[in-house]
RNA sequence: GCCGAGAUAGCUCAGUCGGUAGAGCGAAGGUCUGAAAAACCUUGCGUCCCCAGUUCGAUUCUGGGUCUCGGCA
């Protein structure tokens, strides 16, 4: 049985579905998709989901996806609830006798199942609600000094909200510091291989597809996908979970901004949004970068050309 | 055609009482272990429209020109 996992990463719009899918049709492959917008079950649109299919195991083109549906929009979903999930699909992949591929434009969902994740106990509701409600109290440098008087290893950005919240939460929830969490429990690979393939388009016209497909999304129903998110009145934080566009829609909506607006900002966006991606991307040595300008094909034959003593297709 | 206002970073503009300049936005680069399409960090030499004059020195003052935008015809 194999154990080999293929890995699709690029920016966002750089084709990753579209290849994953027709590798997976030349290979006998399921799919499994690390974004972290396209687990919920209730947007699609904006999302780029392939289909509008809500179950969890999704066939396109007859090519089996899991990925996709994991979870509801109110629901709390994270990195180690999607490597559970991998770990399992991988497994259940491979017991089919078929390839596995991994596709994907989330860093961390990847990184995770890539190179593990130190366990860490959950942490529980009250104690987040607790963090939360003392960040909005005191704000984010105070926050800072609470943690620190209890953490004085964990080395973090004192100015990024999410990571004061998470390590004042996990020293709260278990008198252990996060640096030292990660030092009792390294990351550990699981046994499967990877090989990493990534799709490169000049900027430019990385760029130009990014603005289509926004426009794509406005024209095919984004904004009723908007609707919907703006009934659980989720704070501007909260929404930006689900993709980038929301956020500028509920705006509209509100009357806050003309839709252009919304529009361009939803554009700029996600333009800003894939230059973060591949600055994750390109500091990972082991990605065998693929020319994805070139017809589909190409780009497959390059991939399929990949010395078959690394890889058994 | 006349009368005003303007021309400075990719864009919008500020400024220099004459010593070659700085904000916002955009852009680029970076960080990343349980909300990650999140959140955060760093980065500003540009014929200061052109030509001449005054001056030790002009992007700044003076004159002329070019272009843009208003208003009046």
């Amino acid at each position: 049985m194999s154990n080999k996992i293929i890995v699709i990463v690029g920016a966002t719009a750089s084709g990753k579905s579209k290849i994953s899918l027709e590798l997976a049709k030349k290979i006998n492959a399921n799919i499994i998709n690390a974004d972290s917008r396209q687990i919920y079950k209730e947007i699609c649109i904006g999302t780029a989901k392939p289909t509008n299919q809500t179950q969890e195991t999704v066939f396109w083109d007859e090519i089996k996806h899991f990925g996709f549906n994991l979870c509801g929009v109110y629901d709390n979903f994270n990195v180690a609830n999607f490597l559970d999930y991998f770990n399992e699909k991988a497994e259940e992949t491979f017991e089919e006798n078929k390839n596995l591929i991994l596709c994907g434009g989330t860093g961390l969902y990847l990184d995770a199942c890539i190179f593990g994740l130190s366990k860490i106990p959950e942490i529980s509701v009250e104690t987040k609600q607790k963090v939360r409600k003392l960040y909005e109290e005191v704000g984010l440098e105070e926050l800072a000094k609470v943690l620190r008087q209890n953490d004085k290893i964990t080395n973090l950005d004192e100015k990024n909200p999410h990571r004061v919240i998470r390590a004042l939460e996990v020293f709260l929830e278990t008198k252990i510091p996060l640096a030292k969490w990660h030092e009792l429990n390294p990351r550990t690979k699981t046994n499967f291989e990877f090989e990493i393939f990534g799709l490169e388009l000049e900027r430019k016209k990385l760029y130009e597809k990014i603005n289509k497909r926004v426009d794509f999304m406005l024209e095919n129903g984004m904004l009723e996908e908007a609707k919907f998110l703006k009934k659980f009145n989720f704070k501007d934080e909260g929404i930006t979970k689900f993709g980038i566009g929301y956020r500028y829609l509920i705006y509209f909506l509100d009357g806050k901004m003309d839709f252009d607006e919304a529009k361009e900002l939803m554009k700029k966006e996600t333009r800003n949004y894939a230059k973060r991606q591949l600055t994750w991307l390109r500091k990972d040595e082991n990605i065998h970068w693929i020319n994805a300008e070139q017809k589909e094909k190409e780009t497959l034959d390059e991939i399929l050309a990949f010395p078959t003593e690394k890889i058994d297709f």
